[in-house]
DNA sequence: GTCTATACACGGATAGAC
DNA sequence: GTCTATCCGTGTATAGAC
């Protein structure tokens, strides 16, 4: 275990120590030493500690859109004509995510801090970024769920799949408000099945329309 | 409006400052500066740096909440049976939030970026902080929540309270996905009613229920 | 009680030798 | 590629003036 580049080394305790003490809880000195290099080794590989942190999200954002993506193909190839149910779609959309977190338990909170850490920093330094992450998948998503509710204008499409993306990451976060009493009750499993559910049921209300054309 | 007590022109500069350049991007020598006070005054008067921020976002917090309880307490007049229309109930929780930041458009992103900030922190500093800020508005709008809804389980209500929070926060901080294509087409006024929309489909879902005795 | 000046320890970053 | 030494800004703490 000893055995690794320098780079997966950093790499390695970044997603341990992030994940326990947070980003601003945890300094490069402590975190290069973990990963037993140098302290200038980070900015040789990563350029900078956020960088750093931009690296360990990718590695497993991109495991998880990849899971997204792999079950949207799946589902375009039962449905060939195109009608894919909602449900389904919003089943691919967010299951991963959770899937993620479930298989790799000391891994889940540094997910948990990116959007900490995304919101705060600057919209122009950030909005660049999640594109990157994120865009692609997006995009095949709004693609499929346009084909899959014809009667929304694209622009409400997007705006419930922004809608489902915040309550997905806020679930994902824990609770966002204060404990409502002790209120265990649901385990993740339910829980999840119950965020889908009322997902699905805000995704199939009908259009709301203004004065449109 | 150079006269002022030296703890209010440190929380005007707070609000310019965190709003503006968030956080991490402001130190407490830039700030001082800007208050035209002194370094430690922010100790002084408000212990440290995070306590401060603390009180910035309590100040602006406390007053939506109120205005959430303010049309609460109406809507309970007005139905005094207690059967208030779930639609209403979401419109006293959802609006005043964004009411507020269309009103003081530099304090907008102050608001914005409190969960960036209580998700960098610890959970265990972070839990009891927004306890004090949230549990009496949230416990209000729970409880009248469940009487409108009385085929739910008090649980599921819980859970769909917390869904509501996180869709409002990512719809209040803007896009949380990157930019699906440029699409602005909904102005902020049609983005509200939307979430609302989709909100209140969401909450009028049926229950879902596994087992339960 | 308030405010000022100053000191400290620590953080991320960088230059340059090897 | 790697490492040492060093720099400068930061949050925090305290001693003491008013």
């Amino acid at each position: 275990m000893a055995e690794a580049t320098t780079r997966e080394r950093i790499l390695g305790a970044a997603d341990r120590l992030f994940g326990s003490h947070g980003f601003r809880g945890t300094s490069l000195r402590a975190l290069t030493r973990e990963a037993g290099v140098n302290l200038a080794a980070v900015h040789y590989h990563f350029g900078s500690k956020h960088e750093l942190l931009v690296a360990t999200l990718s590695r497993h954002i991109d495991a998880i859109n990849a899971a997204r993506i792999a079950q949207l193909d799946a589902l375009e190839a039962a449905h060939p004509n195109g009608d894919i149910p909602p449900l389904d779609l919003l089943n691919a959309l967010v299951r991963p995510a959770f899937a993620f977190r479930h298989a790799s338990p000391e891994n889940a909170e540094v997910v948990q801090r990116l959007s900490a850490l995304l919101h705060s920093e600057p919209l122009e330094i950030v909005h660049p970024l999640m594109e990157g992450l994120f865009s692609r998948v997006m995009q095949r998503f709004a693609a499929a769920l346009e084909r899959a509710l014809p009667d929304l204008e694209p622009e409400e499409v997007y705006l419930r799949i922004q809608i489902t993306i915040g309550a997905m990451v806020s679930a994902l976060a824990g609770r966002h408000p204060p404990d409502l009493a002790d209120a265990p009750g649901l385990d993740e499993e339910e829980r999840i099945d119950h965020l889908v559910h009322f997902l699905a049921a805000g995704f199939s209300a009908k259009p709301l329309n203004g004065a449109d054309s």
